[in-house]
DNA sequence: TAGCCGTCGATTGTCGACAGTTGACAGAAA
DNA sequence: TTTCTGTCAACTGTCGACAATCGACGGCTA
């Protein structure tokens, strides 16, 4: 028999223990909900989670080198902590991968490249319009996740993961102001059409911009929290 | 008692396990001792190196996450085998990220910078006169690895670090025809005096058609090694 | 009192054994 | 034959136990 007809069972997904594990200590980092400094005890976690250590090891690795904790051998791991010249890092390859993003897209000339942009923009700006400041960060994370998708560039999407992952950690740790959402989401429109005109000075310009005026938002209030700053 | 005087011991370094095994396994994979495709039977290196798997299969995830090793779950994990598209997507990021670095090293005006530049470039010289094609592709490295270095950039040598790995593989992996050394290290000359002369239009020019040159060179012939081409 | 050194608890590193998954193969059913 | 199903071997995934390392504490000696 080869399958009664439209009933569609849906994929049951087995992902080794070490993955889940990692999605759900990576969210918790990202998320703010750990805070840098804060150790990571092997055992502590395990027996947390109900698990033993080898997949919580094989876990913080992968952490360790997407650069979300730090481990010392024979001492410990524990959530990385930033200063500031860490987040001007972040941002400054994050313009620079944005902007490689950017030239491709336009360099292919896509009018379904467009579109998709433009409909992320929509959907932030409604987002926007209703007040939904968490919505309109995703949204916002769409769309940037959005532009390196839309380069068609493998490696550099990997790249981006591990740069991208650490950004939003930083974000969330930092408690924003409330500033205009309309204006948050306006502030993408005339990068839309910048590509959308195959402009690449213009959109370069304006991405570059973007990133940086998001980088000072950022640097400013910084101290806060992980203070890894002075040696 | 503080110290005898000039004896000089040298300090013994105690790396765990994972780290030795990880040094061993990328070494042999970047030297192109072991082939893409090769299956790393788990058991099997364990044994050879006469160690447990635990410390493997830690040394094995790294590798995954530096993209020199794939892993299946539940199926195995081989070298990353590599077609003509990872090769392009591998030198177009290279040029991106040591186009940022050659930037921040000129904005920095450092005559340190040039100096170093300029005695890498000697070095190579000379063993191209001799006609020293490894160590000349040894200095190569270094004059790269240099520029990433001097941007002091951490994020960068981070990221810099992976795509460097995977180059040094693709070229151990293509039998390069010997084209005149000297040749070759005079290529970097230009490229020093645009940085020491802080011209940036021009500097980066002569890295992207340098970095562009050297993928030609590569992407031409291959075809040979891995073949994870068709579908 | 000041400096050295053994001891100890907490934590990470390593190991060997067992459980679960996969793909291939052989044999039963149609 | 062809299709399905049980079985098996070769792996990877997970576990609990043991070994090694580190920092701190406290006692010993000068």
């Amino acid at each position: 028999m080869t399958q009664s007809p439209a009933l569609q069972l849906h994929h049951i997904e087995n992902k080794p223990l070490r993955e889940r594990v990692l999605d759900i200590l990576r969210d918790a980092i990202v998320s703010g909900d750990m805070r840098p400094g804060q150790p990571l005890v092997e055992m502590e976690l395990a027996q947390q989670m109900g698990i033993s250590r080898a997949p919580l090891r094989e876990a913080l690795q992968i952490l360790s080198q997407e650069g979300l904790v730090e481990t010392i051998p024979y001492k410990g791991t524990q959530v990385r902590s930033m200063n500031r010249m860490d987040i001007e890092e972040l941002y400054s390859l994050r313009s620079v991968l944005e902007t490689f993003a950017v030239q491709r897209i336009i360099a292919r000339r896509s009018a379904d490249d467009t579109a998709r942009l433009r409909a992320i923009f929509e959907a932030m700006l409604a987002a926007a319009q209703q007040g939904d400041l968490s919505q309109v960060n995703e949204i916002d994370r769409q769309f940037h996740d959005g532009l390196i998708e839309l380069s068609q560039h493998h490696l550099l999407l990997t790249t981006w993961r591990s740069v991208s992952l650490r950004i939003r950690q930083v974000m969330a740790l930092t408690n924003r102001r409330n500033r205009d959402l309309t204006v948050i989401a306006y502030n993408h429109l005339p990068m839309v059409e910048a590509i959308a005109a195959h402009d690449e000075a213009e959109a370069t310009r304006l991405l570059r911009e973007h990133v940086e005026s998001a980088a000072g938002l950022i640097v400013e209030g910084w101290t806060q929290p992980g203070e890894s700053d002075p040696k």
